[in-house]
RNA sequence: GCUCGGUUGGUGUAGUCCGGCCAAUCAUUUCGGCCUUUCGAGCCGAUGACACGGGUUCAAAUCCCGUACCGAGCACCA
């Protein structure tokens, strides 16, 4: 994943495994944040975020490991690294900006002893004290003049076997040392905690511990997407029916695209490609689509989609045609397409009177408008150089007769159109490339084929 | 306000630490050609970038200073 290297990332080529912790991953938070309820209640991880070649090895819990966040603490106070420390949270913040130490940094180890042993026994309240760092009061970024390592809280843990606990570390101290105790070497977070290593320093220079390797990465933003990626916006246009739900294919979600016949593997590889740059990066739907490409391209057959066609006539043709299931397959079979009396095309495909154009798979007609008839396609007969030396334009078609009905759902809105008579054979979830028009993942069949399918459009 | 990052073609990226082999890599996009009964794929080709201004140097994408813009942190959230 690190495709950068960075010179001290080196040293650890040869670690047979390196432990990769990420920070920051994409789990979703939902509900309302209650700044008072204690630990956050943390979801598991939702079915969607779930990728290829994303394995988690072990999961382990923070909340499973307070006493030994204890016995660290008491450590670092025996060392001198922290202090216990009542000044009102803004007081304190006033202090620190201006560089200043609160009269609680100097108190001696014996009394820090005593009052963390009180903290951890649950005899303060929220907000009434805490563990700091002793880091360097008039550090020149104000972000990591000592802090806090451990606080108050009195809403009891909903997990029941962490329940007692009420002196809880914060994420920095935490993760600080589980990272060095589970021998994690590398950590991936994003630029947001770019702080978070500093300060954890101090922690391990304490210990003498040796820092891990982090590599830090920005926001990802998604091209080709009017709506913004951002969680709450999504979800209140869900609620207001803007959007038909976290799968419409005009949200930005990995289960819109999901539902729209990319595989994640095309996502992840996309992704990867962005690399780890800390400054904020775009990825290119097309890059996606070229990814997904490779993908699907080998194993989609061939069908024919029209949307809004326009009926013409044919006249004096065979009545059928037999285009290929795959042109790089032979062997797959050819599809049966009947001609019968007229079919549909689209309306930009339909030539000025007088001209020809070759349908696909079945042959060169030209477009005959009689004084006092009905336009119609009449069959020339014409060989295949008249595509290949004359610049007759090959063009899709349906029957007009016995064409399936589809709906084409796309990232602009839907389209209606008919597909050939074979698209019967497909089911949810098979993915086909209407010619011409694009791949798209079948989304729903109906119990009785003449009522309208349901696809999706995946890309070009 | 204080602090920390970042800025290479439309997009992403390599190169920056250790200046020269960088008239700048690769992918994608766009355009064109070949091939193909479309699209796609494949093959060939083209367009297109070192944020700006100074400085150091024989030599700067690379080092230094400044400016602009973008992002982040300065919480008893994670």
């Amino acid at each position: 994943m690190a495709s950068r290297q960075r010179p001290d990332a080196r040293r650890h080529r040869d670690v047979q495994r390196p432990l990769r912790r990420l920070d920051a991953v994409p789990v979703r938070r939902h509900g309302p944040r209650d700044e008072t309820a204690g630990p956050r209640r943390l979801r598991r991880h939702p079915r969607r975020h779930r990728l290829p070649r994303v394995r988690t090895d072990e999961v382990i819990r923070a909340s499973d490991r307070v006493e030994t966040y204890y016995d660290h603490a008491r450590e670092l106070v025996d060392l001198g690294g922290a202090y216990t420390c009542s000044c009102e949270a803004g007081a304190f913040s006033d202090m620190k900006n201006s560089g200043e130490a609160c009269p609680h940094r100097e108190k001696d180890v014996e009394t820090v002893r005593e009052e963390f042993e009180a903290m951890v026994a649950g005899e303060y309240e929220s907000g009434e004290m805490v563990l700091r760092v002793r880091t360097d009061i008039d550090h020149k970024n104000p972000a990591l003049r000592d802090f806090v390592a451990f606080r108050m809280i009195d809403t009891p843990h909903p997990r029941e076997e962490a329940a007692e606990y009420r002196a809880w570390p914060m994420l920095d101290f935490q993760s600080g040392i589980d990272d060095h105790l589970t021998g994690v070497t590398h950590i991936i977070r994003g630029i947001d905690l770019q702080d978070s290593a500093k300060r954890q320093r101090f922690v391990y220079d304490y210990f003498g511990w040796e820092y891990p390797e982090v590599v830090h990465w920005g926001k990802i933003q998604i091209d080709a997407y009017d709506v913004k990626m951002s969680t709450s916006t999504i979800r209140s246009l869900v609620e207001s029916g803007d959007l038909d739900g976290w799968d419409d294919p005009r949200a930005p979600t990995l289960a819109s695209v999901k539902r729209r016949g990319i595989r994640g593997e095309a996502v992840v590889d996309a992704i990867v490609e962005l690399g780890t740059s800390t400054s904020d990066v775009d990825l290119a739907m097309s890059t996606v689509y070229a990814k997904n490409r490779e993908l699907v391209d080998d194993e989609s057959d061939r069908r024919f989609l029209v949307r809004d066609g326009a009926a013409i006539p044919v006249e004096g043709g065979p009545d059928a045609a037999h285009p290929p299931l795959h042109p790089d397959h032979e062997d797959r079979g050819r599809r049966d397409i009947p001609v019968r009396d007229a079919v549909l095309v689209e309306l930009e495909d339909v030539p000025d009177v007088g001209e020809r154009v070759w349908l696909k798979g079945y042959g060169c007609v030209r477009y005959e408008d009689p004084v006092d008839g009905e336009a119609s396609f009449v069959f020339t007969d014409d060989d295949i150089d008249a595509v290949r030396e004359e610049g007759v334009p090959v063009i899709h078609w349906v029957p007009a007769a016995e064409s399936v009905p589809v709906t084409l759902r796309t990232m602009d809105g839907d389209v209606s159109g008919h597909a050939e008579p074979s698209f019967r054979d497909y089911a949810p979830d098979d993915v086909v490339q209407f010619e011409r028009v694009g791949f798209a993942r079948v989304d729903s069949v109906p119990e009785d084929a003449a009522e309208e399918h349901v696809a999706y459009y995946t890309h070009p």
